[in-house]
DNA sequence: CGCGGATGGTACTGATCGGTAACATGCGAG
DNA sequence: CTCGCATGTTACCGATCAGTACCATCCGCG
């Protein structure tokens, strides 16, 4: 019963596959892996299952493609700390950090998605475990360089200090609340900057 | 698949019920709460589904009593730390921490139990999220009570650094693995109470 | 116009899961 | 012994889920 417009209408849906991955990430992060199914997915896609199998081969290939936005999305993150401040790693250290202790702040409490879905998929071999995998021991790396290379004299140390407390710090939403000692995430990690000590310039 | 009995048929078999959470507590904390289905924990334990439901109400009475027992071992580990050093609190505290590094150490990288049901359990109204809130928050302040009483300066900043150091290197595990950050727990942590301010006595 | 590929809709399969019914067995207490 | 109670066994129900078959529809393109 839609008249046809001359030329399909402005605000045209993005592709479903679009729609798909982005109705799979809100559902996969706020209730759990596991618990959603690709029919809830497909119909809050505005689509349906079938059309969701003609772009993901299976629910386990649309968790990778969700598990490998995130991981991208995360990566983009430190070349967007690199860019606003370009040679100055401690700048992009406090940036960065910044983020995340905003993110836990404003976030629904559900911590990080990789993280969790660590903890859901339990099976070794899962093909996700890989993907999880891989962009957390690349985080880390990219924070011991970015440590490195502010000048701080233990930057493995000090690396591995701020990582846990930012693991921490988004796990512990899930049980201790936005109260918790979450919120002291940038504190923490600030006073640590400040305290480290630090090769002269 | 490949369920055995977690005992073999021993002459004085423990009670069912008992069994029954011991089993419930392996694959619970192995395979994750949501992946190991009744059936399974009952032949785990020697028994069936009809005895598990005859002294559990269902399967999230079962999970509830499952948290139930590890927040009391948790609590427990206090209580004998504080009875290994009683009156020094500072001792509490490294021997409390070095507990946990060593788990995080030895265990099979899973993390937290109740941090990771936590996360499986993402309802908010889930009875069990109770049980996780209520055991982290005491720990919380029970952390902070210590480093209060080991003549710590801020000891509600120093407990929240640990506790989300302790959290960080738990759930780390699952991501970046035992040789992961997660293993410098307890040197981060020691040097942590070494070099904060504290009240001369 | 007609064609073809992408999409939507419906209905189905086979498996699994939480939970229950009905009945059989064993065992200890009186 | 017999009674009663906890346990074991089997089968089942209804719901849900991942994945598929089949067909209708739409739309761009020649």
């Amino acid at each position: 019963m839609k008249q046809r417009p001359v030329r399909p209408a402005a605000p045209q849906q993005p592709p479903p596959r679009r729609r798909i991955l982005a109705a799979a990430r809100e559902l996969f992060y706020r209730d759990g892996i596991r618990a959603v199914g690709v029919d809830a997915i497909a119909a809050s896609a505005g689509t349906n299952k079938m059309t969701l199998y003609r772009h993901f081969a299976s629910k386990d290939a649309l968790v990778a493609a969700y598990l490998e936005e995130l991981a991208a999305e995360g990566d983009a993150l430190w070349d967007e700390a690199a860019a606003q401040h370009p040679g100055d790693a401690e700048a992009q250290l406090r940036v960065l950090l910044k983020r995340v202790s905003q993110f836990a702040d404003e976030s629904s409490g559900r911590g990080c998605a990789l993280a969790n879905a660590a903890i859901e998929l339990a099976e070794k071999d899962h093909p996700a475990r890989r993907i999880i995998e891989r962009h957390k021991v690349h985080s880390r790396e990219r924070l011991t360089a970015l440590c490195r290379e502010a000048g701080y004299l233990h930057p493995e140390r000090l690396a591995d200090e701020l990582f846990l407390l930012v693991e921490g710090a988004r796990v512990s939403l899930q049980s201790v609340g936005r109260k918790g000692p979450g919120s002291r995430l940038f504190a923490l990690a600030a006073e640590l900057l400040d305290t480290s000590p630090r090769r002269k310039p």
